[in-house]
RNA sequence: GGGCGAAUAGCUCAGCUGGCAGAGCACCGGCCUUACAAGCCGGGGGUCACAGGUUCAAACCCUGUUUCGCCCA
């Protein structure tokens, strides 16, 4: 028996998966070109490019699941379908990663191999992990077209960051600005707002007093102000106090019992403490502070103790005197808002940068230059308490930004950086400058939140759509230069000069061949002012006066050698810095397709980009459909992306933006590598298949929630499972002690002398029993399918049964379900309806049905061989986007033994893969409701007729007798359906009638519209059990029912639908209580 | 501090425009029925986080509270 299946009793995913992936690419079934199809259809995503820093966890299995399964659904649709996969440099990352490893493996500094060194490591590593990312990828069945693979720093993509640079810097869109940046001082290197994350830190509080110069009579000799970084005092430049703080603190007074009259029992306590607290303020603190005031008014100062620098009171909003001692230090180079104090005051305080890039203090320390920050703030704090100038030490935890990137705290720190304008200009922004959708926007950001609000750029689930506007609306500019040597270097030459000097500086003959040359823009920058100016051949139109500094600064569109060189020969500086990686991703929807200019751009593999007849790949897929990311993209991603498409071509890159779910671990916790709870999708694919692992992906991707997996740690001493989120810790939070054999392993894999545990998860088994019960579906049909047909059915509609009527429905209504919820963006919806056609229709009840016709082996059994083989076919292809590999193996097998299927008299085989097959069409001529309908009242019967033989403990080889009681059309129907119950029930007859009174000894089932008998199985104990269970249900139903007609408001205000659907609904429950009693006064 | 989301069966999650509360897993009972024991059949299990409100009617709408997660400052 075994050796007649065609395949083996198992799933084994490992045994075919490689094979089915190189057959997808020899067939290039994932490559697009451009073609004769409409624009409406092409679909085109492009891959949200993961960094290279490292190889890819869940949360990227379920991003790349997500576009692999939409781009194969519209590839089989029939779409041109371009799925372009990439990578991204990932600038601070990689290099933060490589430098790392150059430390520990080989003890040297980035500083001592030079930048040229450091950069060629990066790039081997850069290989190294690009092709890792590419394996897994491919793995997870991923039918990206490779050919057009793209990596932000390769030549194509490296063009367009200067080519957008360089226009950007004509429009006077990029500026240069002296800020306030986050700067990390362990890669020295400013970092943007998104790099930054903020971790509660136990810390003090300390209350440092500082001597009044000159105090008179009735004034305080002291001034205190609180800091947590009492190092940076070096910088202070003033005091501030509030310059009205009585009615500052009146304004927080009223607050206070506003707050007190609405709290309750609970909170009334502190609510009332704080009102308390705050009147003891104003009767003790409020004269003092009014003092000083008045003393800032009059330009009093303060000694700056330690470095002994008069700095003055001054008045500011900043300092609350609800708070502290109501007075603030003032340091405007290490701290934002001090910084827009600085902003308010410029022309009355100065501003002093403590600081070295390294983190160590600067020569304006004094006589704590060259201290690291930390070093320097313990001795800052000795040498206060030594002069008793040390008032109080507060614990407090408070909140401490970190760099992302190499985890240290970061430091606001003043320097010079390139920003992208991105509020609205005077004169507006051009969008899409030489194209057809050339048109002006206020300003970049402005362009991206009218494409947003008018539905140009839709987000799926909607209410993402906030986010992103929320982000965008606060217009910030957009710091791009990083301190970096892995990525775009700036192509700025700058040479200082003052503006009495232009026009003899620039007059000279090597630059005025520069200036006449269209692969130049020349700007002059006033740093006091913040101006950047175009250079329009003279120094007119600039208004400041001949002495002011000035820099000149050439952009230059390729690093030309001669250019370069002629430059650098009148001591023009090429700036170090290299751009944000961000500036790089925000161009990937058309740089990757060769923007600028698609005809001159080429893969990397050397396949040509463009179509036939002069189609260029950047017309044709550009603008692209849809970007799939999580929501912590949004707003790096998604609104970049969306401002500079705008901006180079003058279209949204995408129309749809469809966030997916996070993955979490078993705590509710983001799984991530560095956590210790990350999931390797290699490992998850090697226990269970890949198909497995992407079924649940897909059946949790409901747009609602987060994916949580328990995660498991197999210990790597004993092997036993462990719950990690239960699991006790060893000697450090990566580690666990196993709750087997007690022992201790390791989750990062990082721990010397501890072994690594695998991580897995067993939500995954849902997905591999499915792929098992899918696997022997086929088997069971391969073993019956020989000789089989492919008549005309649908012109002979008498030839099919009513179950082939009913599947071929069934499948239609899936087709239906399927493709509308895909189309939806509800992966989770559109699995759940060909699964449960798969399993629940197809298997449970169509296979049943035709197995005795098929044991006939007559016209009967033709019919269902042809039916089962196109159905097959079908239900194949609605699974393939989730599940790939299994589908197109099980289809080989189906083409080998069954190459002709279909329903109209087809004589063509079916297309030899699956991956390039058509998507099945919702045949209208197959509809058919009432059949549904039909045979699910046959399945409620059969149901029925189960449950009495499992209550009565009847074996399921005994042949039953059913009788049912219906009249009229549920009559009727039944009696068409006798076969279907009388098969699926095992009864060896089935009687229909319309005033059948229960035979003797007979079970009764009262089900919604009808009566099942079962004969001669009667234990009046059991039965009547069963039928007071029964009745007690019905009776509740009927109370309840009537409880609600009997209220004259229901029956007065809801709608007469309803009342009537209460009514039918009540009628039925007192026709199944009569029913019941009947049956339970006849034992 | 501001915003978004979540809380439904032991677990993981569905539940559309308000109209009798659902699935899978786990659990219990019965089946090795010639595709599948990774299977089949049947069953038990819920105060829809809490407190108010709107409504004839609330898991669903409104207000507040609690807990958790995320984003932003």
């Amino acid at each position: 028996m075994e050796d007649t299946f065609a395949l083996d009793k198992t799933y084994t995913p490992a045994e075919f998966e490689t094979q089915i992936y190189e057959r997808w690419q020899a067939a290039r079934v994932f490559h697009a070109q451009p073609d004769q199809r409409p624009p409406e259809r092409r679909y085109v995503i492009m891959m949200p490019l993961p960094n290279v820093t490292g190889a890819l966890h869940m949360g990227h299995a379920m991003d790349n699941v997500m576009q692999d399964m939409l781009a194969r659904f519209r590839r089989m649709r029939g779409d041109n379908t371009l799925w372009l996969p990439g990578t991204d440099h990932a600038g601070i990352a990689t290099q933060a990663v490589v430098e790392k490893r150059l430390k520990e493996l080989e003890g040297v500094t980035r500083h001592e191999i030079g930048r040229e060194g450091l950069v060629a490591r990066i790039w081997q590593w850069k290989d190294q992990f690009q092709e890792r990312i590419v394996a897994q990828q491919k793995r997870m069945g991923c039918g990206a077209d490779w050919e057009r693979q793209r990596f932000t720093m390769d030549a194509v993509c490296s063009r367009a960051v200067r080519h957008c640079f360089m226009r950007m810097f004509e429009d006077g869109l990029i500026f240069r600005g002296k800020r306030l940046v986050n700067w990390d001082p362990y890669l020295q290197t400013s970092i943007s707002d998104d790099e930054v994350y903020h971790e509660t830190v136990q810390g003090h509080f300390w209350h440092l007093r500082y001597p009044v110069i000159d105090p008179q009579a009735g004034e305080p000799t002291h001034l205190v102000v609180a800091t947590t970084r009492p190092e940076t005092m070096l910088g202070d430049t003033a005091v501030a106090v509030h310059p009205a703080p009585a009615d500052a603190l009146a304004a927080a007074l009223e607050a206070a019992r506003a707050d007190l009259a609405r709290a309750d029992q609970k909170t009334r306590p502190a609510a009332e403490a704080h009102l308390h607290a705050l009147e003891a303020r104003r009767r003790d603190l409020l004269p003092t502070l009014e003092r000083l005031r008045d003393m800032a008014q009059d330009d009093r100062h303060v000694m700056l103790p330690l470095l002994d620098r008069p700095i003055p009171i001054i008045c500011d909003e900043w300092a609350k005197p609800e708070f502290g001692s109501g007075c603030v230090k003032i340091t405007p180079a290490h701290d934002p808002n001090d910084y827009d104090v600085w902003q308010r005051h410029r022309d009355h305080i100065g501003i002093i940068n403590i600081l070295n890039p390294d983190g160590s203090l600067a020569s304006t320390a004094g006589p704590y230059a060259g201290l690291d920050r930390f070093a320097a703030r313990e001795r800052v704090v000795a040498d206060f308490e030594a002069r008793g100038l040390l008032a109080e030490v507060e614990e407090r935890s408070h909140e401490v930004g970190h760099s992302d990137r190499s985890k240290t705290p970061i430091e606001p720190y003043l320097s010079d950086q390139w920003y992208v304008r991105m509020g609205d200009l005077d004169g507006g922004v051009s969008l899409g400058r030489g194209t057809t959708r050339a048109h002006r926007s206020e300003g970049l950001v402005q362009a991206a939140i009218n494409a947003i609000e008018d539905g140009r750029v839709r987000f799926h689930p909607a209410r993402f759509t906030k986010t992103c506007l929320d982000w965008l609306a606060e217009k910030r500019d957009w710091p791009i230069s990083r301190q970096l040597w892995w990525g775009h270097r700036i192509p700025v030459w700058s040479r200082r000069t003052s503006v009495g000097e232009l026009d003899s500086l620039l007059a000279r003959g090597s630059l005025q061949r520069l200036l006449a040359d269209p692969r130049v823009s020349v700007r002059v920058v006033l740093p006091e002012q913040e101006q950047s100016l175009p250079w329009r051949g003279g120094a007119h139109g600039i208004e400041q006066p001949a002495e002011s500094p000035c820099l000149v600064d050439f952009c230059l569109l390729t690093d030309d050698e001669e250019l370069v060189t002629l430059l650098e020969k009148e001591e023009f500086v090429r700036d170090p810095d290299v751009l944000d990686t961000w500036f790089s991703s925000a161009l990937w929807p058309h740089s990757t397709l060769g923007w600028p200019d698609p005809n001159t751009a080429d893969t990397e593999g050397g396949a040509p980009l463009g179509g036939p007849e002069g189609m260029d790949a950047l017309s044709y897929y550009y603008p692209g459909s849809c970007l799939v990311t999580a929501r912590d993209i949004i707003t790096l991603w998604v609104a970049r992306m969306v401002l500079m498409g705008l901006y180079n071509l003058g279209e949204v890159p995408f129309k749809d933006v469809f966030i997916h779910a996070n993955i979490l671990d078993g705590k509710g916790e983001r799984m991530s590598k560095s956590k210790g709870n990350g999931i390797d999708p290699v490992d998850i694919i090697e226990e269970y298949g890949t198909d497995a692992m992407r079924y649940v992906l897909c059946d949790m991707q409901t747009g609602n929630q987060d994916i949580r997996l328990p995660v498991e740690a197999i210990c790597p001493r004993c092997g036993a499972k462990n719950d990690l989120a239960a699991l006790r810790h060893g000697r450090s939070v990566f580690t666990y002690l196993c709750g087997g054999c007690r022992e201790e392993f390791d989750v990062l894999g990082t721990m010397d002398g501890i072994p690594a545990a695998k991580l897995m998860s067993e939500r995954f088994v849902d997905g591999r029993r499915f792929c098992n019960k899918l696997w022997n579906s086929v088997r069971f049909a391969l073993h019956v399918l020989h000789d089989v047909p492919c008549r005309d059915l649908m012109q002979d509609a008498e030839a099919l049964a009513p179950e082939d009527r009913w599947i071929l429905a069934a499948l239609n209504e899936a087709t239906e379900t399927v493709s509308s919820a895909l189309a939806a963006y509800n992966p989770s919806a559109a699995l759940g309806a060909a699964r449960d056609f798969m399993w629940g229709a197809l298997c449970d009840w169509y296979l049943e049905l035709i197995k005795p016709r098929l044991a006939a082996d007559d016209g009967g059994a033709a019919t269902a061989r042809q039916v089962l083989a196109f159905v097959l076919d079908r239900t194949l292809r609605l699974l393939h986007p989730f599940v790939p590999f299994i589908t197109e193996h099980l289809y080989q097998r189906l083409n080998e033994q069954v190459p002709v299927r279909g329903l109209g008299g087809e004589r063509t085989p079916a297309p030899a893969l699956l991956a390039a097959a058509d998507w099945p069409i919702v045949a209208e001529a197959v509809n058919d409701k009432e059949l549904l309908e039909s045979f699910a009242r046959a399945q409620r019967a059969t149901s029925a007729v189960r449950e009495v033989r499992s209550s009565y403990r009847i074996s399921p080889h005994q042949q039953l007798v059913v009788t049912l009681r219906a009249a009229g059309r549920v009559g009727h129907d039944l009696e068409r359906r006798a076969h279907v119950i009388g098969h699926m029930a095992r009864a060896s007859e089935v009687r229909v009638l319309p005033d059948a009174s229960r035979p003797p000894g007979a079970a009764s089932v009262v089900v919604d519209d009808f009566v099942v008998f079962v004969h001669d199985v009667t234990n009046d104990e059991i039965e009547r059990a069963r039928l007071e269970k029964e009745l007690h249900k019905c009776r509740r139903d009927v109370e309840g029912s009537r409880k609600r007609l009997a209220n004259e408001a229901f029956l007065a205000r809801a709608p007469a639908s309803v009342v009537a659907e209460h009514r039918a609904r009540l009628e039925s429950s007192q026709r199944q209580v009569r029913e019941l009693e009947e049956a339970l006064d006849a034992l």
